[in-house]
DNA sequence: TAGATATTTAGATATTTATCTAAATATCAA
DNA sequence: TTGATATTTAGATAAATATCTAAATATCTA
């Protein structure tokens, strides 16, 4: 929903392609995800959020917890976007 | 050689995505490929640098003109970086 | 060599982004 | 309800980015 540029944006930034890269593991909390940076909890959940917005990730809360987990579809969509760039089918 | 970072970060722009779009169908010059814009030459000289430091694209001088080419190897490596991600194997 | 054209480099500026601390919200457990 | 834990939101700030104009560099042609 929020576009191509919000998913490249997501993906620029190596925090994000971090996250991305925990998730295919497991679920996890907003705070087990922090705990594997050196980076504050307000930072990490301002990643999450544009992760969010991009759909590369999906939230669901449970009890005081708030688990993350990976939006498959969306990274093979962009993958299909690079497919279709390649052979010059893609409008992007 | 600038490594993923450098690549996602040049893909992140609109602007840069369009330039590489163009060149999908032919090598052009920088004046060329500054006419497509409503943006200043040195800025559109700006956008090609950071491909050209991505290995995005690849430049060569013939005269007076500079012209580019799309460097698909490297899009396709892009596209391995998703494929390994998405089946796990990637260490991205 | 001089002048014209193509492109980049330099330097400035406004916007965006990543980060922080402090405060707010949500849930759980006693 | 009170206190503890999990997470986000708000507001501030420093660094990165995209853009501009002006100047420099490279090449061609007369």
């Amino acid at each position: 929903m929020a576009g191509i540029n919000a998913t490249f944006q997501a993906l620029s930034d190596p925090t994000r392609r971090e996250i991305l890269r925990m998730l295919r593991e497991k679920d996890l909390t907003a705070g087990e995800i922090a705990d594997h940076f050196h980076i504050s909890r307000p930072s990490i959940s301002h990643h999450l959020s544009i992760l969010k917005n991009a759909t590369l990730v999906l939230d669901e809360r449970k009890g005081q917890f708030i688990y993350y987990s990976l939006n498959t579809s969306v990274l093979e969509e962009v993958m299909g976007w690079f497919a279709g760039f390649i052979d010059k089918g893609g409008d992007s």
